[in-house]
DNA sequence: CGAACCCTTGACTTGAATCAACATAGGTGG
DNA sequence: CCACCTATGTTGATTCAAGTCAAGGGTTCG
């Protein structure tokens, strides 16, 4: 099986017919929030890069606990990490708009240009090295590291704006961190009463970090 | 700096010449039990092959709790999963004998026979792979679990044995399982107790596994 | 032979999970 | 625009799985 054409899921049938075509290599397509954009054990036809919004990638046990490996934003690739076929669910986390391209013609192309599939190795290395340093902190930190680290990987992602906006979810976060929601919700209180962090208005999803380097050395 | 050369675990002089000479391309080398093979931060100018022994490699916090990324047997190749330097401390765990090459040449060796750097591609692909199901381990699984996932990705590299030689002591195990000592002696002592493995004689780490079915789907 | 490990087991503690209640946000349709 | 509903988030009370502390036996190795 190639593409499941009758689930909402699977980009539209104009893109796949462009995709087949020789002229165009890549197309655009938009999820709502919440929307499957791959499956675990599905083909790896495509990749993934996103323009605007939030994906997550997760992995689950037979009886539902989920682990989410990595959140991708704005400019992230994703969806060739993998081998031949997907490892692990991605869901858009937000109304997401994503650059979806061959995965073969990707191949190509890096190999093409640099002489060798070298960025490729590159960007499965980052991915490598993303998932050793969250090995450690799921394996030895504490639930307040875990999520200052958290607050500290995203901020450096996001820039370090002066208010970070949260694409995600308590309950996502609980799902990276191998936490639950309500310790997470108690770790963000506890920063928030020590004055390194700040709730902006009335959604919690907005956070403005108070004191970086305090917040990075836990 | 290139190679630290007045510390015991590095290669001894004579290896260095020799990998620096044209002729020679690799070299053998052997760590007693418990020695650093490289440490974290360390340039990455060599990589090894596992010819007799085992290895592991680890990041520690700066309190000292150590967290083990992976646990290294004989055919195994490791070292160059890294970028150009290493992201984590590798030891003998018991006496060991590595075959060593250099770096660059593996590079250029895998990237003329198969027309790309593929093979290497291959190779940091199954490492992201494994450390994709630890983090599910890590992140959401109960102590017995994570035991018995353990004994049964040993016995499968071990080639399922009869009777299964564990090098590294309870102490390692807790480590790449993000457990204490007690806690994984405990989880063992609950398998046998359930019949679904054996201790052989005398000595704790030879273990015969009596119904891996079961224990597989822990 | 002694010393340093290694492993197991028991008693107790604790950090995070679970269970529960409540508040608020945001989306939907009347 | 409002009323409703569901999803989301916080906080408190309680439980529990794993950690910590402690003791004792066994093995290995210098």
């Amino acid at each position: 099986m190639l593409v499941n054409i009758n689930t909402h899921r699977r980009p539209v049938d104009g893109h796949l017919a462009a995709l087949a075509g020789e002229r165009v290599l890549c197309s655009e397509h938009r999820y709502r929030r919440g929307t499957e954009i791959f499956g675990e054990d599905e083909d790896a036809e495509y990749v993934y890069q996103i323009t605007a919004g939030a994906v997550r990638t997760h992995k689950l046990l037979a009886d539902g606990r989920r682990q989410i490996n990595a959140f991708h934003l704005p400019g992230d690739m994703f969806g060739f990490e993998n081998g031949s076929s997907h490892r692990f669910t991605a869901e858009a986390i937000i109304e997401t708009s994503v650059r979806i391209m061959r995965r073969g013609s990707i191949i190509e192309a890096t190999e093409s240009r640099t002489g060798g599939t070298r960025s490729l190795l590159r960007l499965v290395t980052q991915n490598l090295q993303h998932a050793e340093d969250h090995m450690l902190l799921l394996g030895r930190k504490t639930a307040l590291e875990r999520v200052a680290t958290f607050l500290v990987e995203m901020d450096a992602r996001l820039g370090q704006p002066q208010l970070m906006a949260l694409p995600m979810s308590r309950r996502d976060i609980a799902d990276y961190l191998g936490l639950t929601l309500e310790t997470v919700s108690r770790a963000l209180s506890t920063l928030r009463d020590q004055n390194l962090l700040r709730f902006e208005g009335t959604t919690q999803r907005r956070i403005e970090l108070l004191r970086r380097k305090e917040l990075a050395q836990l």
